[in-house]
DNA sequence: AATATTTTTTAGTCAAGACTAAAAATTTAT
DNA sequence: ATAAATTTTTAGTCTTGACTAAAAAATATT
C-alpha cells in the first residue's frame, strides 16, 4: 500500500519517540514532533490504525505494529542515507543536514536508495552517530555511553550525539567535539554536574551537563 | 511566495510547451502532460495568474510572466542536474531516471542544488542532452540539427534527444545510439524516409524517420 | 451562415490533512 | 473521594488539488 508524504512522517515520528521508551506514544508527543495539533493527530492515528499500520486506542496512546515499523524504519534510512550523502559528498556541516534530509527521505525509489548505499560504502551510521537501517531494516548494534556516565580519567571516543538540533551541534562544533574525538575526563563537578574534558589530549575545557548527557561515547 | 509541488508541475510543464512554439499553450495540452482533466487545469491557470506566475486570458490559452518562467527554469535546473546525478553517478540507464527526477526536482535547496552542480562538475547538458540552466537560470546556446534533417555521407555526433519517453531511449540502446556517437547517413529512402545510418563507422542499420527525427545531432 | 464538433469553463463534490472550540476522559491534587 | 487540571477526542470548518457533468465559447464543416 502507498504511503503518503503525512503517512510516513507520522509513522517516523511514532518510531523515534518509541526507540527511547517502551510505553505507548502519546497523542500529545507525537503533535509535538509533527509541528501540528493534537486533534490532527487523533485524526491520523485513526487513519494509520485503519491501515495496520499502528496500534491505536483511543486515550491509550499509539505504538508501531510490525508492519508500521518495516516503513519508519526504510523512511529513517532513507533520512540517515542521505544525511551522509550531504556531508560526505556534498560537503555539509552536520548541523545544516536535517531540514534537507527531510524532503529527501519521502523519495521512492527501491532502487536509488540501494545504490546510494553503495555509493557511500555502505556506512552504518549517519552523521550524528544513528545508526542506519540496512536493506532489509535491521539497524546494527551499537551500544554507547553517555559522556555525563563517565568516571574521571577514562579515554574514550565520541561516537554520536542524542539530540540534533542545529544549536546544539553548532555549540559542539566550537567546542571541537566531532564525531571520532578522543575525550578523557578530567573533573566532575558535584555542584551542576558540568565537567571538565579534554578533547584530543588538548586543555580541558568545561561542559555542562546537558551537553554531556547528550554526547555518546564508547570506551577505548 | 513559496511554490507547492503541484504548482511547481504545472510551471514547468507549461514551460516544457513553451519551448517548441510561440503560441499560447493551451488547457488541454497542459492536461495532457499533468495527467489531469482540463477543468482542473482551468482551476489551476487561475491561481496560478493570481500568484503573477502566468498570463491566462479565459479561452485564450496561458504563458509564463517572467517571474513564472525563473521558477520553472529553477525546476527545470534541479530536474537535469539530478538526472545527471542518477546517470553519472548513481549508475543509472538514461531511460530509467525520469520518474525519479520527477520527485527529485521539488527538493528544496538552493544550497544543495548548487552543491550538486560543483560535485557533477557544472555539466552543460542531462542524459538527453538536454540543455541545464545555471544558477541564474540561463540556458547555454545549443543549436543542435536533427537527424532527419541531414544530408548523405556527412559526419556529425549524437548530441541529445527530443523525446525522453523510456520505450524511445530504451530502442536507441539497442541499436548502440548513444549520446556522443559517430554517425554518418548512408541513404534516405524516399519511399518512407527511413534512413540507413553507420555508427561510430559500424556496418549501418536502418531507422524509421520517426527516430531520426528525434535525435539531435551536431556536424562535425 | 447555420450547424456540428471540439475545447474550455462553471458548478458542485470529494479526499487529505490541517485547524479551532467544545466535550469527554484521564490524571493529579486536595 | 472529589475537585481541579490536563490530555485527548469529537464536531465542524478550511484549503489544496483533484474529479464529473453540464454549460458556454470557439472552431470546423457543410
Amino acid at each position: 500500500m502507498a504511503t503518503s508524504f503525512a503517512e510516513e512522517n507520522y509513522l517516523k515520528i511514532i518510531y523515534r519517540l518509541s526507540e527511547s521508551t517502551l510505553e505507548d506514544i502519546s497523542t500529545n508527543a507525537v503533535a509535538e514532533l509533527t509541528q501540528t495539533k493534537a486533534a490532527s493527530v487523533t485524526d491520523m492515528l485513526r487513519k494509520l490504525a485503519e491501515k495496520g499500520w499502528v496500534n491505536y486506542q483511543k486515550y491509550q496512546g499509539v505504538r508501531l505494529t510490525d508492519e508500521g515499523e518495516k516503513i519508519a524504519l526504510s523512511v529513517v534510512r532513507k533520512h540517515r542515507l542521505w544525511e551522509v550523502f550531504l556531508v560526505d559528498k556534498m560537503g555539509f556541516n552536520w548541523d545544516e543536514v536535517h531540514e534537507i534530509a527531510e524532503q529527501l527521505e519521502h523519495i521512492e525509489s527501491e532502487a536509488l536508495i540501494n545504490k546510494l548505499d553503495e555509493f557511500l560504502d555502505f556506512p552504518k551510521t549517519d552523521p550524528h552517530g544513528d545508526p542506519i537501517p540496512n536493506k532489509e531494516g535491521i539497524l546494527p548494534e551499537l551500544s554507547y555511553m553517555h559522556l555525563s556516565d563517565l568516571k574521571e580519567n577514562k579515554a574514550c571516543v565520541l561516537m554520536g550525539v542524542a539530540k540534533d538540533s542545529a544549536v546544539f551541534l553548532q555549540l559542539l562544533t566550537r567546542l571541537h567535539l566531532s564525531l571520532g574525538a578522543k575525550l578523557m575526563v578530567k573533573e566532575i563537578n558535584p555542584f551542576d554536574r558540568s565537567i571538565s574534558v579534554s578533547i584530543n589530549d588538548s586543555e580541558p575545557v568545561f561542559i555542562s551537563h546537558e551537553v554531556a548527557k547528550n554526547i555518546l561515547i564508547k570506551i577505548v
